[in-house]
Formats: structure tokens, C-alpha cells, sequence
DNA sequence: AGAATAGTGTCTTTAAGACAATATACC
DNA sequence: GGTATATTGTCTTAAAGACACTATTCT
């Protein structure tokens, strides 16, 4: 920003894309939509769609696309966690022209069925497992160089949440531990063969992969120091079903005493509403008390993920 | 990203903006540059520039931004860490036309004198506690609505560091501990009266006051689960120095012995070098063993900031 | 010689992790 | 009744913090 007139520089299209996440049925999904024009017609993307320049901030249009396609009104915003997540602008991501997209991520509790954007012919939200991802972050050496981050936010819902490792039903297809390792580069090419969900692959259109890959980074990261995993579920809500957010975001089960004692400990992570859930566990047990989100918007202590050791190094 | 064609939206001015910080005299500074034109003409600002569309990526553009406002080589900017911020893009940032910049934020050891880029009237490496800040954060509330994060990195380079509390000659003013605590909101209206280093208070043009603050709270986060306190320091360092790092971005002593004891006890930190420092400390005592950056990209276990207890509640 | 300082040792407190135990509710 | 499950108790280990001590080097 220096001497120059903005008025001298050639523009660029600037959008905003949301990696909306939630829970369903125990397991963490993502709201894509499927592109009805070119390029990349028929794969899935991100909703998302252009700033209205001069009129909203940043943080406006990704909640106005947010709101548009997942139908929800401002009431039922107002309990989603809403964050930026970073800026997309490699040359080259959009085949038609230079387009910077400054990507958000939102964490929702159960949503009812999406109901697909004015602009997208589909919208659905699919199992974050059955998508192939670059390894996710930024680089593949976060040291030298260009880097990722975490973040923090808040919000709250409503959903049960049963940690059913899988069930049935056509679905797109599993992969093994680790989140995917392949650390290919992103930006695949414009009109390829796309799959649709259930089918196989699944490719996403431009560069959503690595997009959608450094949401789950952050939100993972997320969940070890904001009391953030109360978003994805509704405004009450036990300790299992806490940890059941916790387990389908980090992908492995966690120690049910221990993982009991540390969110009670943590102050301002949850308070008690002295009421209890209706039934018990659904093969018997007692019935588990409720909690709701505390005022803490970080963790402290906070709750980290096992093991990890020095798989980052 | 749905059916609408890039084409049909009106252009938006993309730039990015450096956030630049490093260690001098044992007090962190900002790079700053100031303005020769109008808007906020005499103001300092962030060193930037405009995004060359379609031909370099945000990091490039950041990147490249750096090196001209730093007189820096190839090889040199190799050593600083360089990371994306966030970006920020309310209406009315800039009163001429609406222009959405992607902040970036730096870690490098200390260089030569600024030399004040081909665009800028001046340039120079501003104290950050002389700065009057809006109390920093991208919210007065990061839990509802959008919030900001954390981040990771990496990078090396050359400077001594004793922490001399203050030394002589004219400069910016001081802020007593705390930081600043106004929180009053960014965007300073244009043209107004602005100081200059040393003379006072010392507003930022457009909202570089919260992007700055932004940064500062992103570059004390890393310090605690990155290793990239070492990004401000030389090749070879010593604990002391390394702990001099920490004091000056956390504005708090540590505890000398702890502070040693705990670097060398996480994986990966530092590795030694075998040789010692040449000289003893200032006033007497045994020479510094000295060592380099170790391999790991996070703290683990991480090094975390005292107190704060529930300060964030 | 006197004083400051790098580095280490030790002890206390806190937090995490591994089990185990108890009581409650579903079938 | 049998069994799964929410919750709490106990014990071990890891890590942080406070403090003391030693040896080294500067003035």
C-alpha cells in the first residue's frame, strides 16, 4: 500500500468459499454442491460465490453464502461458529480468469436437509472420509516457507451424536488411517471424469481439496484449545456425546473416564443444567446428565490429542 | 463458486500487506513504511503492494513485497519465516475504491537498515510497544461470529539479542505493560492529523492497526508450539538469546533456569553445535554453549506462556 | 577479589493416562 | 436378571514451577 492508485491495477475477482462442517449420524461431514456449469461441471465444490464489492465485508458474504445454502435464517446462524480460514490465489485456480478466494470454516450442529443454493444444481452433505485429499495443509514443509495456522470461535446446535463407526447404505468410499497421505498437488484439471458421492472418488473442483484439507487441519486443531466441539451439537448436551465430536473430528476413539474428568475440570468448557437426558444408553445404563457451553473461549488446560508425539517433526 | 461466470462480477483491488517483525536491541520492531500519497499521506502503513494478477501467488506477492521493502537477496529471505495472516476486506478500508488485502506476517532476524522501497518515502523499523494499538483480536468476542487463529513456520538468520530494557535516542513512545487497551475500533478516518516516530502517538493508515495487532497475537500463539523463536535469532544462538526472544514478543521475564531446562527437554527444539559463545556474559559468568535450530515444526510438549490462567475467559 | 551469570539438581504441585469400581437403566 | 454404560476413585507417570547451588568468566 504504498503511492500507487488502486484505480492504476488491473482487478481480480474476489470469493468466498465456506467449508461448512457438522455431525450426522456420529459421522463429520462437509456441505458440497455440484457444479451445473463449466468448468468443472458435475464435480463438487465449495459453497461459496462472489464478494459484493464495496457493500459487505469479508466476514458478511461468507455468512450470506453460508445462509443461502444451507437455507438457514439469521436465528439458526447466530449458533454457528463462523472463522476465516485463509486466502486462495494461485495462479491458474480458476481457469477463466484470476480469482482470490478468501475461505472460511463453519462448524454447524445437525442442519436440516441441504437444500441446494439458487445457483447450484445439488447440495448434500457428504462424509469427510469418502473424499480424497492432498494430505491436507498448506505446504508440504511448513517450516521454511509459507505455513498454516489454527484459530478459535464459537457456537451451538442441535444433535444427538452416536459414534456408529460405520452402517450401511451406499456412500463414497473409506480410507485408511492417517487422513490421506498422498500429498499430490491440487489444482486438478478443468473438466475431468467427476464422480458423483457413492461412486468412488470424489474430486472437487479447482483447488477445494487443499482448501477443504486446511479446514480439517484447523479444525482439529481447534477442538484441542476452544471449547469449539459444543457447536456441532445442540444446546444441550452429555459428556459422551461431546467426546463423540471429538472422536469423529480426530478419527480415534478416546478414553471415556478420563476424557469425563478433564471436560469437567477445564473450567468454563461446559456447565451443568442440573437435568438429565430422557433414557439411558440405548443397550441400558444410567442416564447421562446435560450440559450446556460454558463461558471459556479457550481451553485451559487444553484438551490435546493423544499420542501425536512428534509425528509433526 | 456456482454457475456464475468470474466475468460478469465487478472486480475487486487485491493487495498484500507484510506484517514484519524482528528483534533490535533486544525490542521487537515492525517494519513500516510512510506514505508519500494520499490517502492518510505522512502515515505510517504496512509495507505492500498490489497482487500482479494471473501471474504470481499470494505468497509470491507477499514475498516479493518483502524483498523490495527489505532490500533483501534470495538467499537472505530464505531465512525468514514467512506465513499468511488473513485477509481483510471491509467496505470502506480503503475510501477510494474497495480493496481486499491479504495480510502476511514475517519473523526475520535482524537486517540491514530498511531502505525504504522504489514506492515509499520512508521505511523503518518501528518499536511495536510504541505503537497504539486497538487491544488486537479480529473480535471483542472470538467465540461468537468470526474469529481469528493461530499459526506454524519456520526460518533462521543473525543478531545478537541482549534484552536491554531501553537505551537512548529519539524514538516513539512507550506504552506501560498491557499492550494497549483502548480496543477502539480500526479504520482511522483519512488524513488526519499523524505523528511521526517519536513524536507521540502514532496511528496507522487505513486498519493496519488491528492487521498489526492481528499479528502480534498470531506471533506470541506460534511462540508456544513452534520453534520459530529461532526464526528471529542467527544461525547460532544461545539459550539465553532464545529466551531473550520470548521475553520481548511475550513482554514478561521467564525463569532463566526452567526456560533452559525445558528448551533442551523438547524434541527437536535445538540440537548443539559444540562450540561455545566467544565471550561470557556482559558482566561476568562462563560462556554459552551455542546451538542451532532443530528439526521439529512443533513444540511438543509446547512451551506455554505463564499465567493467562483464565485471562481469556 | 567481587560480582554476575550459565547451567544443573531437587522438591512440590499439577495434569495426564491407565485401570478399576460402582451404581443405574435398558433389554 | 443380565448387561451395557455413566460416573467416580485410585495410582502412576510426565511435566511445570520454585528455589538453591556450583562453576565460570568478566571487571
Amino acid at each position: 500500500m504504498a503511492a500507487y492508485d488502486p484505480r492504476d491495477f488491473p482487478a481480480i475477482a474476489v470469493t468466498v468459499d465456506v467449508v461448512v462442517l457438522t455431525l450426522r449420524q456420529g459421522r463429520l461431514r462437509i456441505l458440497l454442491v455440484e457444479r451445473g456449469g463449466r468448468p468443472f461441471q458435475g464435480a463438487w465444490a465449495l459453497p461459496g460465490g462472489f464478494v459484493r464489492a464495496g457493500q459487505e465485508s469479508l466476514d458478511e458474504a461468507a455468512a450470506r453464502e453460508l445462509a443461502e445454502e444451507t437455507g438457514l435464517d439469521a436465528t439458526q446462524l447466530e449458533r454457528v461458529h463462523l472463522e476465516q480460514l485463509g486466502s486462495y490465489g494461485d495462479p491458474g485456480r480458476d481457469p477463466r480468469m484470476p480469482v482470490v478466494t478468501v475461505a472460511y470454516l463453519a462448524f454447524a450442529p445437525d442442519l436440516p436437509e441441504a437444500r441446494g443454493g439458487s445457483d447450484a444444481s445439488a447440495a448434500a452433505w457428504i462424509p469427510v472420509d469418502g473424499l480424497r485429499l492432498g494430505g491436507g495443509g498448506r505446504d508440504g514443509d511448513p517450516a521454511r516457507g509459507v505455513a498454516q495456522d489454527f484459530a478459535r470461535g464459537f457456537a451451538v446446535g442441535d444433535t444427538p451424536a452416536s459414534v456408529e463407526p460405520d452402517a450401511a447404505g451406499p456412500r463414497p468410499p473409506e480410507q485408511g488411517p492417517g487422513h490421506g497421505i498422498d500429498g499430490g498437488d491440487s489444482v486438478p484439471r478443468p473438466d475431468d471424469a467427476h464422480a458423483v458421492p457413492g461412486s468412488g472418488a470424489l474430486p472437487l473442483a479447482f483447488d477445494h481439496a487443499r482448501i477443504v484439507a486446511d479446514g480439517l487441519d484447523r479444525a482439529r486443531a481447534k477442538l484441542e484449545y476452544t471449547p469449539l466441539a459444543t457447536a456441532f451439537l445442540g444446546e444441550e448436551f452429555t459428556i459422551v456425546e461431546l467426546r463423540g465430536v471429538y472422536e469423529a473430528i480426530w478419527g480415534s476413539p478416546l478414553h471415556a473416564g478420563n476424557f469425563h474428568r478433564k471436560v469437567l475440570s477445564v473450567p468454563g468448557f461446559v456447565e451443568s443444567t442440573g437435568s438429565t437426558a430422557a433414557r439411558g444408553g440405548a443397550r441400558g445404563g444410567p442416564r447421562a446428565r446435560l450440559y450446556r457451553a460454558g463461558d471459556a473461549r479457550l481451553l485451559h488446560p487444553a484438551l490435546l490429542r493423544p499420542d501425536r508425539e512428534d509425528s509433526v517433526r
